[in-house]
Formats: C-alpha cells, sequence, structure tokens
DNA sequence: TTTAGATTTGTAATGAAAACAATTTTAATA
DNA sequence: TATTAAAATTGTTTTCATTACAAATCTAAA
C-alpha cells in the first residue's frame, strides 16, 4: 500500500502544527498528578513538574534550573536532575533526545514528533504526525517512540527570505 | 483511515527486522564514494568510512578511535571527529540521536529506524518501520527524520525468561 | 521528642565534544 | 627537483552536561 501526502509550502505546514488547548496546570493539579504517581509532593519537585507542564519549551536541566532559582533560592541542579529522573520513570514526563549532547523535557507524556529548527535551535511539537507502528511483546512492553525532524522553523524561514 | 497492524509477540519481529544484502564495501568503492562527495581520500577518511560502511553497530566516536588505532597508530580523536563532521555534511553517513549525552554513527545515510535495548545498550536498524511522512518546504529542505524505540531485545527478552 | 528514612544540597569526578594552535602532508608551481 | 601555500592531521586544553558521592536537612511515624 502506498500513501500519499500532500507536501506543504512552508514549514511547519498548519496541519502539521496544531495547538492544543494550554490550559494552565495548577499546582493543586500538579500535586495531584504527583500523589497518583506514587511521588510525595515536596517543594522542588512541583516547582519542576509545574513549570514543565506550562512551558511548552522543550528546557534543559540549565533552563530548569535557571528558571526556578530565584523563586526556590536554595534549589540545586542535582535536585532537579533527581526530580527529572523520578519524574521520567513515573512517565509523567518525556525526554526530548534531539540534540548531539544534552537532553531536553517535555511535560507532556503522550506520544507526539518534535522538530528543530537548526537556525534559532527552537524545538517545535509535532502534534499531527501519527505515531509509528509499535511493535508490542506478549512480555515486554516497548516505550513509545521518538520521532524528530530537523529544518528551518517558519520564523527563520521568513527571516532569510528578508 | 485506520491502519491495522499485526501485533508480534516478540521483539523485533523478524518482519520490523529485514537484514540488507550485507555485501563487503570495498576500500575502492570507500575512496570512489568519497571522491563523488568531492572529499579528498585521505588515510583516516577512508578507514573511517570504511569501518562504518562495514560494521553496522552503530559506533561512538571513541568505539571508532579505538578499533582504527592499531592500524592507524597515529590517528587522533580531532580527526575521527574531522571526519565524522565531514562526512554528515555531505550526507554520506548519518548520526543516531538515540543515547542521552553521546552521538551515535551509522554508515547507511538513507533513512530507517533504530532500537535501543535498554538492558544491553545494543541498537539495531529497523528498516521495515515506514519513514513518517516528510514535509517540504518550497525553500528549505527538510532532513530525513529520527526514529527511535526503546525497549528490550529479543536476545535479552530471552536471557531474562531463562 | 526521638529517630529512621526520605529528600535535598554542594562538591567532586567523569567523559563527550569543541576550541585551538602547531605540525605534517599534499599538490600545484617555479 | 625545490618551493610554497593550502589542506589535513595531531595533541593539548577547555568546556560543560551528567553522574557519583557524602553531608545536611526535612518529614513523618513511633
Amino acid at each position: 500500500m502506498t500513501l500519499h501526502y500532500v507536501i506543504p509550502l512552508v514549514f511547519p505546514p498548519s496541519s502539521f502544527f496544531t495547538i492544543p488547548m494550554l490550559t494552565e496546570i495548577t499546582k493543586e493539579e500538579v500535586i495531584s498528578r504527583l500523589r497518583n504517581a506514587g511521588i510525595s509532593p515536596s517543594g522542588p519537585r512541583i516547582a519542576v513538574f509545574h513549570f514543565l507542564c506550562n512551558n511548552h519549551i522543550h528546557p534543559t536541566v540549565d533552563t530548569i534550573f535557571h528558571a526556578l532559582s530565584p523563586e526556590n533560592p536554595t534549589l540545586s541542579r542535582t535536585t532537579v536532575y533527581n526530580t527529572l529522573k523520578l519524574l521520567l520513570a513515573k512517565k509523567l514526563i518525556q525526554s526530548v533526545k534531539i540534540e548531539d549532547t544534552e537532553v531536553r523535557f517535555d511535560g507532556n507524556p503522550a506520544f507526539h514528533a518534535h522538530f528543530k529548527c537548526r537556525q534559532c535551535d527552537c524545538i517545535i511539537d509535532l502534534f499531527d504526525v501519527p505515531c509509528p507502528a509499535i511493535p508490542q511483546s506478549e512480555d515486554f512492553q516497548i516505550e513509545l517512540p521518538q520521532v524528530n525532524f530537523y529544518g528551518i522553523c517558519r520564523n527563520c524561514q521568513q527571516k532569510l527570505k528578508a
């Protein structure tokens, strides 16, 4: 079977750039999600998870640390690392391996593809790229795949044109 | 349109594990490919590219360096880095961003998915996972996507059963 | 109030990658 | 063949994300 796709003239095309309802996730909702996952909702954990849920910028550890430090003066990088590892293990977030050497994080654990702009290094969610078939085993769970695109984002395309 | 997939009992299932003809790529063929790409075929470049074409193990820089050092006693890590960067720019190879912090390399630049075993850390080519639709722009080339699966490979599944 | 376990913190260590300058090689020209 | 400029390679140094580790702090149960 061959699938045919409409080839858009700009990237990301609107059909690949659906923006989901960006309702603010409250601290209470964050605490509830942590409790449901069996994680005791400490201050740093609430802060890190809340930041990831409401900032769809696929931050690095350092970005998270610097964003939260002013409000949490005693926060340490190690705690950010520990917290992210814990959230990943409980599948409350996902990691995005789209850079060569550093990991980025995404507060939305559901499958979606990502696009990295080679010009401005932004990372954009692509909610309308279908998830590739995930082979399942009787004995083992195969995790969601990562699907990463690379290129030039629409903003940078327009800047380069001008 | 909904697609239905046969769910295999073991992973990787045979249909996801097609092994292409693994004919040895000769040094002459390697030199020819380098010349066609406008790269002068120096000793280190031939060695690195030849290694990648004939060892489908998705090696790291360090693995390549240690594999080639005995035959090339003066080879330096920096040269391996430089050569890989050049081969990538000319699209003779591809990088595989499937680990958190280090990049792996693949002598086959054509699209195929990858699977990483969380148990033994091996990386397996999945030649039968279809390439997601690649949005194309009039002005900019969007590069091939990376599709990465994670889980437990068949070997480790059997070891864990026993 | 005590105390054990959980959590957080800061420092040190690791290691991949990049930056950099110097050396060596190559290839064109005299 | 000799000269020389560009290309390629090399080793060292630096950077920086991540991990390891041990000490300090906090939490919640007894």
